[in-house]
DNA sequence: GGGAGTACGCTCGTATACAACCATCTCGAC
DNA sequence: GTCGAGATGGTTGTATACGAGCGTACTCCC
């Protein structure tokens, strides 16, 4: 297992709540349970604190960062600038191979719904907004985005599944959008999709209670949230989304 | 020397342009460089690939980043996006001892200002946006906008000496809507305050040509911004200021 | 009984050593 | 002369070993 996947593997153990905030996490026991040597923990948890996911102190150890409600919130608002400017960017330079995968998605999407399936749905829903980053043209972009959205996955822990047929039809939209080429169009469409989203997930209570033990994500309707998957790395990284799914 | 300050010393040496963009840099050289082993220069590494500095090609090598045109403007876009957000913030959330720093430094540099002393501006200049990332109480948003602003420093190497005294007459009406604690009229302030800088960046010709060597930036009259630095904040990582200053 | 000093264990920090792999160069065949 | 296969150097990837500092618990003294 090589150093970049032990730093995923953390990570979605981080957003799945198998470490809570807060939790002290040792480097060798983190080397056991991933069968590798202290080095490649050790640069993970680097990136992972470079992404504020954990923090260390020295000759202590590395602990699960905890957010506040106020910094949560930030979150969402800060990915409610982004996305927008996203957006608009992707409306003047996206490939029409870009255009075509985000109408598949919508497609499937809209079907899923209609269909109930509501895991694949938050699959779909990530990678969407996976290539509507892409398609900015920006990587920086891109990179800012998916960390945000990875963070979002972990503090809000779900996606609300009852949004779904609106949410759908809102990338209906944004699609248009971007077929048309018309960058302010684009930019308001994704802005009322995300202040939607960021009102659903405010006037949800927060379940973070139960999260407790070791593999805890069994609630069924709700786990498969996260997925955002691995953008980041080049090469294979594409398939693996270990976040989404569960086992 | 360690690893966090391996981290920083490259980071300045990347943004000083010692490194220059698409550089190989091998992990042994740089251990000898500054005097450890190549444990700490890994770890360094893997925090600034997460920060988008540099990137790892397994079994080659790391590469200095390459940032593009557009991904340079995004850079400025996303800064002016962010900075609006924290000073709204600052102003319903900051301290009052906060409050007190950022007029202690409006007065400082206003004195600058008066006499011209550019190099301690640069300074000046990025503690005064530090403080007020500070006082917007999230921690998120500070360290984004510490990163951007980093990476600025980096694709534009200098902080325009010309712009100073209007730069500054802004920075007293910032700390006024701060003062006030009126939301509107930070969000606002702040966003003029971006948006001359970034019209100052954009229209000034980039001159990366000739950046090829060890210390290129000579052009005297713009030459002071991306200051050596060389790790002068010892203690806490509080200090980034390291980037902005001159010797 | 309470507090301070001290010894111990645990974990992190760093260095060194070896294995895996890529890049390049050389040599030979066509 | 050109192309390909193999050997070689160099760099990264990983494991192991040892030193350094923190936290805890114990002991000793007051």
């Amino acid at each position: 297992m090589s150093p970049q996947q032990v730093c995923k593997a953390i990570r979605d153990d981080i957003i799945r709540r198998v470490f809570e905030p807060g939790r002290r996490l040792t480097e060798e026991s983190l080397a056991a349970r991933y069968g590798v040597s202290r080095v490649p923990v050790r640069e993970a948890l680097r990136t992972l604190e470079a992404e504020g996911f954990v923090h260390s102190r020295k000759y202590v150890g590395t602990f699960v960062a905890e957010l506040s409600e106020t910094e949560a919130a930030d979150l969402l608002e800060i990915r409610g600038l982004l996305e927008p400017l996203c957006a608009s960017r992707a409306a003047a330079r996206r490939t029409p191979e870009q255009l075509g995968r985000l109408k598949e998605l919508v497609a499937l999407g809209l079907d899923a719904v209609a269909d109930g399936r509501l895991e694949e749905l938050a699959r779909l829903n990530s990678r969407f907004h996976e290539v509507l980053a892409e398609a900015s043209g920006s990587t920086l972009l891109s990179q800012l985005i998916d960390q945000l959205s990875q963070k979002i996955a972990w503090v809000y822990s779900v996606e609300l599944p009852r949004r779904a047929h609106d949410s759908w039809q809102e990338h209906v939209e944004i699609c248009a959008a971007l077929e048309a080429g018309d960058p302010e169009r684009a930019h308001a469409a994704v802005t009322r999709h995300i202040s939607h989203a960021e009102a659903a997930y405010l006037f949800r209570d927060r379940g973070t209670g139960s999260a407790a033990g070791g593999d805890a994500d069994t609630d069924t309707d709700t786990g498969t949230g996260a997925g955002t998957g691995a953008g980041t790395e080049a090469g294979t990284d594409a398939g693996t989304g270990a976040v989404t799914e569960a086992p």
